[in-house]
RNA sequence: GGCGACGUAGCCAAGUGGCAAGGCAGAGGUCUGCAAAACCUCCAUCCCCAGUUCGAUUCUGGGCGUCGCCUCCA
């Protein structure tokens, strides 16, 4: 998570040390009817909670029984009741697997965990709730049914459900199919940390389903090439004598759309699409001086503010290496006296070293390359 | 079989009832000692058919195709 430059949640707290809040839960859902004993185990009662697949719309009557009852052979009054609490099974003990209740020995049911803890942590309601679209039935449809039958408060303001990354064939990746890629495969294979951080967030609608390939993942690099690239001039930029007052109305006005493309369902693709067309604009008018100190501040607010979600632009500042400094300064004694031979063979001895050189009128700058 | 999502240029992708954002890749230029970066130009009858409409990629219906869920992986 720290390669991708995640944040850091505030808890990761741990099913097993939470079990007294899951007892409690159950407990009261047992009080309160919501909840009944068969064969030892603690089910949760659908038929008390009318709201139940309100989430996914789905239509209970359309349920096929068949697919479970099979594998879920207990006295369970209706298919699609689901297990709070399983007795303990021989064997459960030696892993550690078992726990005292007031309703037996046993191992919580697989989605009160999250009821309990979500309630310990972040209080009955929650404003977000966020997730992988196929977690949104049973497990987000359970912990709802759970959560509001024992609380009496709306479990969740708003869910978020995030479509799945898939791989270049449109399959989901699936760990159990063995189907899958890893960030450090990934790495191992060359990617950008950050190139895969833009891509994850930025390449596509959180909603719609994303496809790793080498070509989306190269894409990914020369978007964040073209936004550090960007920001680089902007900050090493001596501001014009004057401002041209269209310019900067017109960062504004990117920038308003921006907030608007993030605000209607978090559209950061169309807002970036946005961000890329000022920054052609801009180079446009950088090369006419057009971008007085005001324009200037303009493009540094928004730079700020779009990094303040993508975070690629001001990541990692890579300290000014002396020797590529020095190489630099002797590279460019070179280019006075016109020995370009040894200039090039210094430009290209650092390129090899991942280093590339660009001259411009502001001298020379180096940047990192694969 | 049930429920749902999706199908936009070589690739990724946003979007709207009125001549289709953006990025990558590609082609041609400008600039440069050569490059790089940057800029300019070029590159899509929006899966198919029918309907509604003055007008549909956008709405409706029907196809075809892809994918997801309906499994104690949570």
């Amino acid at each position: 998570m720290s390669t991708l430059r995640a944040l850091r949640a505030e808890h990761y707290p741990r099913a097993t040390e939470h079990i007294p809040e899951m007892v409690a839960m159950i407990t009261t859902l047992l009080e309160q009817g919501n909840a009944y004993m068969a064969d030892g185990d603690v089910y949760f009662r659908i038929a008390t909670f009318p709201a139940y697949g309100e989430l996914s719309h789905l239509d209970r009557a359309g349920l096929r029984p068949g697919a479970r009852v099979s594998t879920d052979k207990y006295d369970k009054e209706s298919v699609s009741d689901f297990a709070l609490w399983k007795k303990s099974q021989p064997g459960d003990e030696k892993l550690g697997a078992g726990w005292d209740a007031p309703f037996g020995l046993g191992r919580p049911g697989w989605h009160i965990e999250c009821s309990a803890m979500s309630k310990r942590y972040l209080g009955d309601t929650l404003d977000i709730h966020a997730g992988g679209i196929d977690l949104m039935f049973p497990h987000h449809e359970n912990e709802i049914a759970q959560s509001e039958a024992a609380n009496h408060k709306t479990f969740a303001r708003v869910w978020l459900h995030s479509e799945h990354l898939a791989d270049a064939t449109g399959e989901k990746m699936s760990k159990s199919a063995g189907a899958f890629t890893t960030l450090r495969d990934l790495l191992n294979a060359g990617h950008d940390p950050l190139a895969i951080r833009f891509f994850l967030i930025a390449n596509a609608h959180y909603r719609a389903r994303l496809r790793l390939s080498n070509e989306t993942l190269h894409s990914a690099a020369e978007q964040v090439r073209r936004l550090r690239e960007f920001a680089d001039r902007v900050n090493r930029t001596q501001p014009a004598a004057e401002d041209d007052a269209n310019f900067t109305a017109r960062v504004a006005e990117v920038r308003t759309g921006y907030r608007e493309a993030l605000d209607d369902d978090l559209n950061l693709p169309h807002g970036i699409g946005l961000v890329f067309e000022l920054i052609r604009e801009a180079n446009a008018a950088l090369d006419a001086e057009r971008v007085g100190e005001q324009g200037l501040a303009e493009l540094r607010g928004l730079i700020d503010e779009v990094d303040a979600h993508l975070d690629v632009v001001h990541a990692e500042e890579p300290g000014l290496a002396e020797e590529v400094e020095r190489l630099i300064a002797e590279r460019e004694d070179a280019r006075k006296s016109r020995d370009f031979a040894k200039a090039d063979r210094i430009r290209e001895d650092l390129r090899q070293r991942g280093i590339a050189l660009e001259d411009s009128k502001e001298g020379v700058r180096w940047r990192r390359v694969k």
